[in-house]
DNA sequence: ACCGACATGTAAGCTGTTACATGATTCC
DNA sequence: GGAATCATGTAACAGCTTACATGTCGGT
């Protein structure tokens, strides 16, 4: 269900093939269904039987047809209504801690390797999603509200990168003291 | 998969069965499996299979019988080499962020509304993993590294939580302002 | 008399990932 | 010649949620 309002959200912005929102998505961080042909295109097909969005064929010369998506007014309202209706609480699926627990029965070197592993992989996720930020405005920009939530989303992303990295990295130390 | 890793993390604590480790599973933000019954009884089942686990059933007078499972020496080999595999990245499925996306769309009253309902979900779960981490311990505490790992375990949980609260307040209050 | 905790399990359905399948065009 | 991008879709499977189903015991 959040998958269609996401698709709406950004046919909002502007009318895109479903190529096109796959590309979104895989782009951000935010939108985290991970670029997924299965379930975009069924989910365009759910959303153009539920008149949320019109469809128009494009046949190039050379090369399959692309359809372009449009919202309706209907999803405009649709949408709407998603975004008044009441936020859900961040889902963390953090394995890493999991594994952690447990990880006493680790010699202190592997402990110490493991956690040297996982700092440096937040470390290159953190230098991703700054890239990420940077990235001249593939974004809407319609408003200078909607450009300070946009700012805002992103500095979510970095921050909680950031932050976890402190964590791993005060973690590491404390545990080789031990 | 990690489930299964889970439980045999449980399971190298102490003997155990389905109705506790799923109170286990409930009672911990770092085990993101809720407390589901489908899940554990079939995957305990599966780990018998794998003789990772054995089984012994307690029959009381009255009452269903108790099958309590302990980690066999395979199942501590299996555990020892899930806690050397590569961490994974936390999962996070940050719904709120994809509806400020486009929330722009909503009148300056209703996105403070919206903003303040988040801020007080968030303020509630920060409540909720500050208690849980004063519960007496109901956790493993064999060593001082494993009571040392525990508590960052739970560093990490409160941390997430203040920062989002911290970022929505901000947001909340820059967004008036513009 | 009813509710919650104890204790086990099954069924249906939605979500999500990976891989398969096709075919043209552009860049190296 | 081969890889990447454009562009659409399908199939198989894994993960996860919700609800159903059954039955005892202790507390209010």
């Amino acid at each position: 269900m959040p998958l269609q309002y996401a698709i709406l959200g950004f046919l909002s912005w502007q009318p895109l093939t479903g190529y096109d929102l796959k590309k979104q998505f895989a782009a951000w961080e935010t939108f985290p269904w991970s670029g997924n042909n299965n379930q975009i295109y069924t989910a365009l097909v759910q959303l153009h039987r539920a008149a949320l969005v019109s469809k128009e064929v494009e046949q190039p010369e050379h090369g399959p047809a692309r359809k372009v998506y449009t919202i309706t007014t209907a999803g405009l309202a649709a949408l709407r209504q998603w975004l008044l209706s009441p936020p859900e609480l961040p889902q963390v699926k953090h394995l890493f801690l999991a594994q952690l627990a447990w990880a006493d029965q680790l010699a202190p070197e592997e402990l110490d390797e493991l956690l040297g592993v996982y700092e440096e992989e937040i470390y290159v996720k953190l230098l991703m999603v700054q890239e990420q930020a940077q990235r001249p405005s593939d974004a809407p920009q319609r408003t200078p509200r909607e450009r300070y939530l946009w700012a805002m989303i992103q500095q979510n992303w970095r921050s909680f990168y950031e932050h976890e990295l402190a964590w791993v990295r005060q973690v590491r130390q404390e545990v080789q003291a031990l």
